[in-house]
DNA sequence: CCACAGCGATAGGATTTCCTTATGCCCCTG
DNA sequence: CAGGGGCATAAGGAAATCCTATCGCTGTGG
């Protein structure tokens, strides 16, 4: 389902932003270097596309009117999300020689590695990251051969002959569409039924099968493979079509479960939790620059919860990690 | 700062994941409305602007490649982004005659309209909402008043006069740039040195100043005001440009302290919590939509944790809500 | 009270971008 | 080996975008 059009312009958006930030259209148009009525041309054209009224201009300088403060924080949430892309795609673009190799899973390249490489621009601007894909063992592999400095892999074992540190903790969950009969279910799913229910899976080797196969391979049952396909959006896509249930991790579904699109089922009696880990050669020294990920990997936040709470309140208070307790 | 050229198109990236879904770019184009050759040049020029191979031509079907399934995913977080902005931008324009007339305070139209929204669409696609944004006191009193069905505030008491439920629990952090002092430190701050160093704060009487002086003056202080802003954006600007420490919603500093623009300093004997509430008048019972949209928000994930974790465990297993149990 | 400075909107003209139709080449399949 | 589906290329035209120059408005300082 393509997006409804006309869509909103992402350097209009931008442009936005730096209007709220800057306080003047003028100012704006100076920093993304274009003349000021081309960025007061785009404005009223990002106006006329939203059909709202974005900016007070009546009194000299622009100020953004209730609807423009929204759409300006919208708009960020837009931005940030590209910035990830962006910084992703030149990590993939430096394939070859940069300071910082990295190498990580599907899963990790394409939920976690983007924030990082973030955080590392900002805490170490002039340091290149290169960033290489593949499944685990393909990770381990250029890890142990040298290509790359470190790898981010994800299983319940840490790979044989590297050094490992478990950067967070990753939980697989089942998940069906909206429309799915189990998505009204109270009662959680018995594995049981979970085995003899055909399941969207990856043909690739990657993780999320295996560690499935281990969840039910001691309780004296199998998987039943409904459509294998090659790609998580692909999953998500067919799950959405109502492909019938599937697993992935819960840093795949965090947006979509929180959206709606997809809706988690509780499984009754099976643990689906694995670590990611980071890997890297026993015995040589990690490069200064390498260390300065891994510290940044390591401070990783939890993703968001996946299960929605049923009452309206909190239990326990807020959800944090252990260290850094806010101390009230 | 504006963002780095080129940039990518959010209609190219539309069409890629198009592509993805659909296993073809011909299927793709006819999704879109657009000729095979339009999608096939704007699946090249976005390939030339990433500067990556995204797609396989080579074996007939038009196939990702590993950068291909990566971008189309980071794509996907862009597009969802755009969504919520384009269905915020949607109801903010319907305001007027629609079904469903909500009213909610600016965080809460901000960062969790949008998501309701989304959902709304996805189970009743007929119902249009329309959205009124202002502080707690201009929605408790269109509610009031019976311009609007359904209001969303925040703070630490129910509005006098009206239905209310709590439909989650907010928390505000103080929040600083990484190179601030404080950015480093390991004990909380303490609620003297709190109160004794400017703050940057949103002029309008938004419930975050509230509530801030409401946890500081049972212990006789009060609070020390350095600049004041007009939106949730310029103050996380100005804080990122070294004005100072703020204290903000978690909700509006998820996505920024994820990726380490803004870093959550823990504050000792201090409690920052608020509710965030849905309202709506007493005697009236409320319209079928209304209270479907009421149920959509009451059923809202709590968002991502803040504070990062040091070590390289989880405590106690995943931050789930109480319903719903996985039930491992 | 008036003049100045800063800001945004408008006008006209040139350049670039993007799309459509028509056509050729390649891979897979029967 | 022939057919069909799918993608790339070519050429022409429509549309959007940007620039420079200029005008009107607002708020301010003398």
């Amino acid at each position: 389902m393509p997006l409804p059009e006309p869509v909103p312009d992402l350097v209009s958006l931008d442009l936005l932003d730096s209007v709220i930030r800057l306080g003047s259209i003028r100012r704006a148009a100076a920093a993304h270097g274009i003349s000021q009525p081309a960025a007061s041309m785009r404005l009223r054209s990002l106006e006329r596309v939203l059909g709202l009224d974005l900016l007070d201009r009546s009194s000299g300088r622009a100020r953004p009117t209730l609807a423009g403060e929204a759409v300006t924080e919208w708009g960020r949430q837009v931005l940030d999300a590209t910035r990830d892309l962006m910084v992703g795609a030149e990590a993939l673009r430096h394939q070859g020689r940069t300071q910082v190799r990295i190498a990580a899973s599907m899963t990790v390249a394409e939920y976690l590695v983007p924030g990082w490489l973030q955080r590392m621009a900002a805490s170490t601007p002039d340091v290149a990251v290169s960033l290489q894909m593949g499944n685990s063992e393909q990770v381990a592999e250029s890890v142990a051969a040298g290509a790359n400095d470190l790898g981010f892999v994800e299983g319940r074992t840490a790979p044989a002959g590297l050094e490992s540190l478990v950067v967070l903790e990753d939980e697989l969950v089942l998940v069906v569409a909206p429309s799915h009969p189990w998505a009204r279910r109270r009662r959680p799913i018995t594995a049981a039924e979970l085995a003899r229910t055909p399941i969207v899976v990856r043909e690739r080797g990657s993780g999320t099968r295996e560690v499935l196969e281990a969840a039910l391979g001691p309780l004296g049952l199998a998987v039943t493979v409904g459509v294998e396909l090659g790609s998580t959006t692909a999953i998500k896509t067919a799950i959405e079509a109502g492909a019938g249930p599937s697993v992935l991790s819960t840093l795949a579904v965090g947006t979509d479960a929180a959206e709606g699109r997809l809706v988690p089922v509780a499984v009754a009696g099976l643990s689906f939790d694995r670590d990611i880990r980071a890997v890297w050669m026993p015995d040589r020294r990690l490069p200064e620059a390498a260390r300065e990920f891994l510290a940044i990997a390591e401070g990783t936040t939890p993703g968001a919860p996946v299960f929605s709470r049923r009452g309206p309140r909190r239990p326990g208070g807020a959800p944090e990690g252990p260290g850094r307790p806010p101390g009230r």
